[in-house]
DNA sequence: CGGAATCCGACAGGATACTG
DNA sequence: CAGTATCCTGTCGGATTCCG
């Protein structure tokens, strides 16, 4: 499962697969939820946001989500130069699912975290 | 972020991180789904289901989803062996939120390759 | 049958330096 | 400012072997 291809080799069709290949790394969806949490942000400004990630991994994770027309990249002729990335409309309609995940995770996480000491001390 | 860490070093209580530090990793989705395609299960007939997973990365897999709670294993003192792995409840409500996830990506793939496939002709 | 242990390669991702 | 280019390391995960 390359995030470079188009398809997971062995199952082309399973929709898990496919879909962990795009936003299952480490920076695609905190980079998804960051441009929601404020749409149209220009590079610096994302790295702000994502005070841990490096120029080559935003770089690397931008390109990306662009080419699967995710986000959307608007570049002015400036000196210095100006560019703007944005969710497009099929990134907006996969945030709330991303969201619901979320909701998920602030329910459960203590729980599971608990259940992690309760299993490393067995 | 390591899947065998609490949390996240950096941002111990954002919600992206911790849930992708569970099941953003190649094989945990899949097993959670093929579990709750079939509630309880034998070591190999998850490996039947999951022909290209190998023996170590399903124990492994399992071992942490275990420690999480969101899957239970039950083990028979038979000769020869029996273990049977089934969804807690924990993990059954994780499932529907996945399941969108799916719904998502099973109408918008084909939307999403070609995207990239103009992109890589530019 | 259901694993654990070991070895090993590939690649994601970090640090740093450089550029238009 | 918004990136590339290069180098380097750690970790994930595959293949194989062994065990109760």
């Amino acid at each position: 499962m390359n995030r470079t291809e188009f398809r997971d080799a062995f199952f082309p069709d399973c929709p898990i697969r496919n879909v962990l290949s795009r936003v299952g790394d480490k920076w695609s969806m905190l980079v998804l939820f960051t441009l929601e949490s404020n749409n149209c942000q220009r590079f610096k400004e994302l790295q702000r946001n994502i005070p841990d990630i490096s120029q080559k991994m935003l770089a690397a994770t931008l390109k990306i989500l662009e080419a699967d027309g995710l986000v959307r990249r608007e570049a002015y002729a400036e000196i210095p130069p100006r560019v703007e990335y944005s969710l497009s409309d099929k990134g907006k309609s996969l945030l709330p699912l991303i969201d619901n995940l979320l909701v998920w995770a602030s329910s459960n996480m203590d729980d599971i975290i608990a259940s992690r000491r309760r299993y490393l001390l067995k």
